[in-house]
DNA sequence: AATCGACATGTAACCGGTTACTATAAAAAT
DNA sequence: ATTTTTATAGTAACCGGTTACATGTCGATT
């Protein structure tokens, strides 16, 4: 029924090692053969089975993207990015949701060693050392996010958050603000203390400051919105908010909203993240964007890389990020 | 190095078939027998090669699921229903962006023929009945969102769009307001069509019905925008806005915004699908909500119905929406 | 003339499972 | 007592590729 290599390479009247040279473009195979095979496939409609060809081979042109939650905004665009780039390559793209859960990661690791995905891309938080000391034994490739773990191998793709997060203090500064808060994320969470100390690094040589200026959020709208209702009990008089990321941002402009507080007019708020949620806000609100998708895009560059050359040595790329400014801190 | 069905089968003392049959729980294998093999398993950390079970058994416990943009915000919602489901019956989930071109499509299918999926989950509407053929052809499985092709096998799950946009004028009227217009998407897609055929259905029976009320956007946010402002230049009397997606909406929001024009006060909008926007908009959005993520895990759930008892008769199930009133169209 | 290396192709083992078929003993049916 | 069934387990073919190794030709080198 559905035609096999031995089919083709009876039809064009060669052995299988020959059609399967020609498929692969390795080895010595003359053009006239070459034609001969091409035909035959062409006139079988052959499809070489990625099944057979992964458990000869060792390759199954499949990696696998492990991330938190795709519902978070900052998730479709990162995986978007995975995607063309895997694409491209003739990869295809696993998606796995771990709710940031150790054991949902560890479970999926351990599917994916058994479907053999050629690498891994972990934009996730909760694996130790150990787990991936399991992924280097096992000789499959990965790229982190986010962390920085210092091992033998692995590839760490992280962004300035430290810088970032003074930028925005910086900003929200030129910007006029006279007593400014900060909103920070969960502190196991590697990216929300860079951006929390980076805040510190600014804010602590003002005036103003004083350490009830940081106020805990969850990096969700929720908590943004519950950080800033409790920062204005401690704090009424303050003129600019720095979120740790964009989603607490959202919360803390509708919290301000609920108050009858005016941004950017009576606060200016910052966020970090640069989703695209910050542009149907009102106002737009002004954030420390991440090159998101270039991220992605990045990670499968530098996986499928690895994948290839079979390297495996220990690499980090620190990205940049920018400040954009929108209306949320345009206090004229 | 790594443990094979053949090195459990030497230390368990038995044959492979045996161990075949334990991991399978098929076949008639003696309680002790089954024990010593389970033992030999956990022993050596047996793990069994999917890609070898795949090539004997024909089964890769992998679904696709194809979608335009899993940046677009209706897709993350539904890829994570799939994505739920799909674990938890083992299955794994292949991400396809289309960007809702046919050739993109199409290739991804031939892709996913190589890989042997188990079966395809279609978010997307450029397939025409050929294609859909070519998969009867081959025997996958597949389920289909929103496009109701007739044919003779696969399922297709749609929502009840004509309703959905006649309760969301109905609303707007209840609302008082007293000419509505439509932002209608794209009307090659069924969704877009019809949700303006309800919103006619509704409004041709109203006096100061006028076909000028019907104008295109093209389910983006700019498209929404601009819709408005056109919408304007004819009728700066509109006091009400039906969008056919919550994109538009937004992008209607933006546009009077800027303009100066109050939400709800001169002009209510409704917008359409119920994706998280709606809740961060300011007003926040009233919509015609879709089950979204209910409708990823239906998809998966009739796939992998369809997969595990290879039946493959054609079957629609339609979901109903809901609107969910929030302040854009409190009036008063 | 003998040797060597580049070129070309075939044979068959192997990857790691599944399963059809076969064999045998014990229990059940006739 | 004989036949059938049921329970248990092994052998080996098969899924559809890849690739190590063997074989052979032919022009170039020594």
């Amino acid at each position: 029924m559905k035609a096999t290599i031995r089919d083709v390479a009876k039809l064009a009247g060669v052995s299988v090692a020959t059609v399967s040279r020609v498929m692969n473009q390795n080895g010595y195979v003359n053009s006239e053969t070459e034609q001969k095979v091409n035909r035959a496939m062409k006139q079988l409609q052959y499809v070489p089975n990625q099944m057979a060809r992964g458990l000869a081979g060792k390759r199954t042109k499949t990696i696998a993207l492990i991330l938190p939650d795709i519902s978070n905004p900052f998730f479709p665009g990162l995986a978007r990015g995975v995607e063309d780039i895997a694409q491209n390559n003739g990869y295809t793209v696993i998606l796995c949701n771990s709710d940031d859960l150790g054991v949902k990661e560890r479970s999926y690791i351990e599917v994916l060693k058994k479907k053999y995905v050629d690498g891994i891309i972990f934009a996730t938080n909760n694996l130790v050392r150990e787990d991936l000391e399991r992924l280097e034994e096992a000789q499959i490739p990965f790229v982190m996010l986010d962390r920085a773990p210092d091992m033998k191998s692995g590839c760490v793709i992280t962004v300035d958050n430290f810088g970032g997060a003074k930028a925005a203090v910086e900003h929200l500064l030129d910007a006029g603000c006279k007593k400014i808060a900060h909103i920070y994320g969960p502190k196991e969470l590697v990216t929300a203390k860079e951006r929390l100390e980076g805040f510190e690094e600014v804010a602590r040589k003002q005036p103003w400051y004083t350490p009830t200026l940081l106020v805990p959020g969850d990096f969700t709208i929720d908590g943004g919105a519950k950080a800033v209702e409790a920062l204005l009990r401690n704090h009424p008089d303050v003129d600019g908010i720095f979120a740790g990321n964009d989603l607490m941002a959202v919360g803390a402009l509708k919290a301000l909203n609920r108050r009858g507080i005016s941004v950017p007019g009576e606060v200016a708020v910052c966020g970090f993240d640069g989703v695209n949620l910050t542009e149907i806000t009102q106002p737009e609100l002004s954030t420390i964007a991440q090159p998101i998708y270039q991220i992605g895009e990045l990670a499968a560059k530098k996986l499928i890389e690895r994948i290839d050359q079979s390297s495996s040595h220990y690499e980090t790329v620190e990205l940049g990020v920018s400040l954009i400014v929108r209306d949320s801190t345009k206090k004229s």
